[in-house]
This record gives structure tokens, sequence and C-alpha cells, in this order.
DNA sequence: TTAGGGTTAG
């Protein structure tokens, strides 16, 4: 007898209440088929349903995903108040479907119901623009709802959503929170935004408040350290994960952040000790030793997780299309991409095509990226025409690398980066005329190149060094290093690659200003303070000169060290903090591995 | 009876 037969044979079906303890039965034990019977029940034991009971059938269809059934038992409701309008909307929102949550909330107030902080918390999600954000907030005020917790962090995500990181601020300040989540979320914001110096300030910020973290608290903060690439801060992290020692996604964001700060043998630490792994701990590690110039090794995890692992996704593709590109996997970069579809059932995305152009332009075959590029499935943008670009300024293609830019200039009228690299192909192929134009433009449109900085951590205080900026307090036994050390590394054969000079100075003027680059002074002041074992991690604003890059590979051989740079990649967007760092350029891993690393500044394995 | 925060990509 099931528990629907005997509430019957006890005479309980008038009971709304029984009704509503088997609703909400069925729902928590998934049990669609006995929940549609609950419903059939209800309408045929010949009482006019309460409004209540039916509110929780239409929240049991929203739960089961039957949203036509749903929208159905809604519109057959003679009376409907706060709770159906809000089931409904919450419904629409986590759908996606934020014409229809926007919709239902007119329509209510159509109907003379009031929405509540329910309402607006639901309804905040499916928010399309940043101009209904505003209409909500408004409204929002208007009911008395802003100090509502709910509301608060739902407000906080959007409006970081929409790139108002100053507004979800001021959310956040405007009333003191003794909400978890309130902080959770705007902690999550600067973080996913790329900003984890506020991130890490808010951070302990609430930790003064007298907060403890928790998973979602740890998994934001870990990802700010990831942006600014702080290996030893991440380490201090760390030990506070491990009370939370089995949580997938923390273990993923741990894994993902000591890839990123380049230090390989922590993360196959995390990865061999993570007793349950899904589709983004493998994604991540194929991706992190790809990024840290590990490709042969990524392809070979890659295919490991074929055999053992999750069925691989969209993103582990392009991680494995990434490990091909820079490796210089030319066929087996081919052989993926055409396979995807059939071997994972995954149609190659904008990400895929971007790899695989990345890949031809490293190998110099330019005409058939740009076929490739052609041929894509879906509109390339501005990322897609700024990895030509690169490939065309290693390659110094002129032609094509006008081509890619005039492209990325319509997507992106402003990118510095983009008349950056363009000037740079100008100037190295001759084309002065050019050169001089594209210099007379960006002078029009008050366009300058953000200075090169680099940092790096020593004693657990980062020392910062800015192009031309003179004011580190050692600089005068740096520079004076530095100098010994271009002496020394000239006896084995480095002259200074003048071609990433792009000032209009000559000869030893132009070696003068590549000697004091950001990264080199990082390096020699990481060869003069950090023991002789210790790697040397330097974190870049911008991507990495060629001349810095051969300077770099000659130290590691000479001075017998390791030397890790992590810079901005040519192909992502550049933010106005400058922090979106998503490449780790690997300048030399002795005895790691034995894998050629195909290097975009140089065009060469190393 | 209705609502919240965290992880992977070029």
């Amino acid at each position: 007898m099931n528990a629907m037969q005997c509430l019957e044979k006890q005479g309980l079906w008038a009971d709304y209440i029984a009704y509503s303890k088997l609703i909400k039965c069925c729902i928590s034990n998934r049990a669609v088929e006995e929940g549609k019977l609950v419903h059939k029940h209800l309408l045929s034991n010949g009482h006019e349903p309460k409004l209540f009971v039916l509110s929780m059938l239409l929240n049991m269809y929203v739960k089961f995903n039957l949203l036509d059934e749903a929208q159905k038992l809604f519109d057959e409701m003679s009376e409907r108040n706060v709770v159906s309008w809000t089931t409904m909307i919450s419904a629409y929102s986590n759908a996606k479907i934020s014409h229809k949550a926007l919709e239902f909330l007119i329509l209510m107030h159509r109907e003379g119901v009031a929405p509540n902080m329910y309402t607006f918390s639901a309804v905040l999600r499916a928010c399309d623009g940043l101009l209904s954000l505003r209409q909500l907030h408004c409204s929002i005020f208007k009911y008395g709802l802003e100090s509502d917790v709910f509301v608060r962090s739902a407000l906080i995500d959007v409006y970081a959503r929409w790139g108002e990181l100053g507004h979800a601020l001021a959310v956040f300040d405007e009333f003191m929170t003794g909400d978890l989540v309130v902080w959770n979320s705007i902690i999550g914001s600067f973080a996913q935004n790329s900003n984890g110096d506020e991130a890490l300030r808010l951070f302990k910020r609430m930790k003064r408040a007298g907060f403890r973290a928790e998973q979602a608290t740890l998994t934001s903060t870990l990802r700010a350290v990831t942006t600014l690439a702080l290996l030893e801060l991440g380490r201090q992290v760390h030990v506070h994960v491990l009370k939370f020692d089995q949580d997938l996604i923390l273990n993923n964001a741990l894994l993902d952040m000591y890839c990123k700060c380049g230090s390989l043998a922590d993360a196959h630490g995390i990865f061999s000790q993570m007793r349950e792994r899904d589709v983004i701990t493998w994604s991540t590690m194929i991706a992190g030793l790809a990024q840290n110039g590990f490709s042969r090794e990524a392809l070979a995890l890659f295919e490991k997780m074929k055999l053992y692992g999750p069925r691989p996704n969209y993103i582990t593709v392009v991680g494995v299309l990434f490990a091909c590109s820079h490796g210089g996997f030319l066929e087996e970069g081919w052989y993926y991409f055409r396979s995807m579809k059939k071997l994972f059932g995954i149609d190659p995305g904008r990400e895929h095509y971007g790899c695989m152009i990345d890949l031809l332009g490293r190998a110099g075959k330019l005409e058939d990226a740009v076929s490739l590029l052609h041929e894509m499935n879906c509109e390339p943008d501005a990322v897609t025409w700024r990895t030509l670009l690169g490939a065309c300024s290693v390659h110094k293609n002129a032609d094509i690398a006008s081509y890619a830019a005039k492209q990325i200039l319509k997507l992106e009228p402003d990118d510095v980066g983009t008349y950056i690299l363009l000037s740079n192909v100008y100037e190295t192929s001759q084309r002065w005329k050019d050169a001089l134009d594209l210099r007379k433009t960006m002078r029009d449109k008050g366009i300058r190149k953000e200075p090169g900085c680099s940092w790096i951590e020593v004693n657990k205080k980062i020392h910062t060094f800015t192009f031309r900026d003179m004011s580190h307090p050692e600089i005068d036994e740096i520079t004076g290093e530095l100098n010994k050390l271009i002496l020394k590394l000239r006896g084995v054969g480095y002259v200074p690659d003048t071609n990433f000079v792009l000032k209009d100075v000559e000869g030893e003027q132009k070696e003068d200003t590549l000697q004091y680059h950001s990264e080199k002074l990082a390096i020699v002041f990481g060869l003069m303070s950090l023991p002789k074992e210790s790697i040397i991690r330097i974190r870049k604003n911008l991507r990495i000169c060629g001349d810095c890059h051969h300077f770099a590979k000659l130290v590691t051989e000479t001075e017998k060290r390791v030397i890790v740079i992590r810079d901005h990649t040519a192909s992502s967007k550049s933010t106005h903090q400058g922090f979106e760092l998503s490449a780790a350029v690997r300048a030399g891993f002795p005895n790691l591995s034995s894998t050629a690393n195909f290097c975009l500044n140089c065009s060469s394995f190393i």
C-alpha cells in the first residue's frame, strides 16, 4: 500500500496538511509520477483546492523542471498570490528565460499583487541589462526591501555580472552585514572580475569583522590569489582549506591556483590526493600542464582521462588544443580538432578555432590560419583576430597583420595592444609611413601604452619594477648586477634584439631601453635576494618581449636557476586593472621535462 | 508554500 492509499483509507484526503506533506515528500524523493497522482487526487476529491496547496504543486512542477505543466496549472488557478507568482518568476529565471520572468513581474503588478523579497531575489537573476537592473533596484527601494540579505546578495551579484563593481560595493557597504553569503557575494564578485586586490582586501575586512571563512569564501579567495599569482599567499590560504578536506570545488580552485602560480609539483600533489575528480579537475590539470610548458604531459593526461576519467567537455578540448599549439604539435592538433565531434560529440567553437589559428600561426602557416578563420562556424571575435595578429607579429607579416588589426579595431576601437602590435610589425618590416600614420592616430585618440610592470615576491613582500621607474631602494645594486650579467651573457652569444623597442631611438640607446625592461630588473633582483635553490617567479602586466624572453632563457642556463615568468597573453583582452594574467611563459625548467616547448616570442623550440 | 554565495578555456 503506498502513501496515498494509506491516507485515503484513513480519510485524510480532505486534510490539506496531508496533501502538503505528500507534495513535500514527492519533491524530496523526486517522485514525479506520484506527484502527478497527488495533483489528480486533489482535483477529483470534490473540494475546492486551497491556494497554498496549489502553490506547492506549482513549486513541485518547477522543481521537476516541468515548466509546461507548471504554466498550465498556473493558468488554471482561479486565484494567485505572491507565492504562486514568485514560483513562476523563479522558474523562468532559473531556466534563463529572462523576458518571461520580467514579464511575469509586470503582470503580477497589474493583478495588484505586491512583490516581496523572494520575488526580487528571483527576478534579479533574470535581469537582462543595466537598465532593467536599475529599474528593479528602484522598485526594491520603493518596497523597502533593500536591507534583505537575499536581495542584497542578488543585487551584488547582478551588478558585478554587468561590470558595475562600484555599485556592487555600494550595495554591500549600505548596511553592516551579519550574513556570510553577502560577504561571499562581494568577495566573489571582485575575484571573478579579475580584481584580486580588492577581493583580498574584502577578505581581510571579513576576517577582522569576526567571520569564519567557509568553502565559498575560500574558493573566491583562491581565485583572487590566482589572478594575482601570489604563490606564498596561496599556500597560506591552502592551510585554511585543509579543514574542508574533500570539498571538490575548493580542491579544484586550489589545483588551478598552483597551476597558474607555476608550481606544478604542488598541483600534482593536489591532483593525486583528490578522492573525487570531476571534468573540471581533469581539464584544469591538462590546461595547467600545457600553460607551464608540459604539453606532451598534458596530452598524456588527456589520454588517461579518456580511459579512466569523466567524459571530456568543451573546455577540456580547448586545453588539449592549447597544449598542441604551445607544444607545436600540428598533426595532433588537426587530429583532435577534426575528430572532436565524432569522439566527444562536441562541435568546434570559437575557442577551438582560436587554438588552431594559434597553432598554425606559430608554425608560420599564416595563410592557412586566415583560411581557417574564414571557415569558422561562428563569428570570429576580437580575441580570435588578436591571435592571428600575434602570429603575424612573430613572423613579421605586415599585410595580414594590418588586416587582422583592422578587424580588431572594428570590434574594440581603442584597444591599445592592437596599436602596439601593429606598430611593432610596421616598424620591423620597415613600413615607416604606415608606422608614422599609426602613431598619429594613437596620438589623436590619446592612446598610450601601459608601462611594463613586473612583480616578484621576496620574503613575503611584493617588489614592483616599472619601466623607467628607478624608485626601488636597491636599484643601484640591481642595475649594477644587471650590467655585469649582460656582459657575461654577451660572452655566451647574447645580442640584445632591438626589434622589440618601439621608441624613436637608435643604436646603443635602443639597447639601454631594452636593458631596463621591468622583467630584467625583477630577474636580477630575484637572483640577488632568493636562495640558489628557489624558483624565481615573476609576474608581468604585459606580454614579455622577445629580447627579455631570450635573456631569461640564457640566465637559466648560465646561473643554473629556474625562472617562471607569468605574463599577459597576446590573445586575452587587457583589462583596466592590467591583472588579467592568463599564461605562464616557461623560461627553463631543467630536469623536469624533456618536452620541447614552442615559444611564440622566439618562434623556436625551447 | 516562494529566494542567495564557490571551481576549468583562447
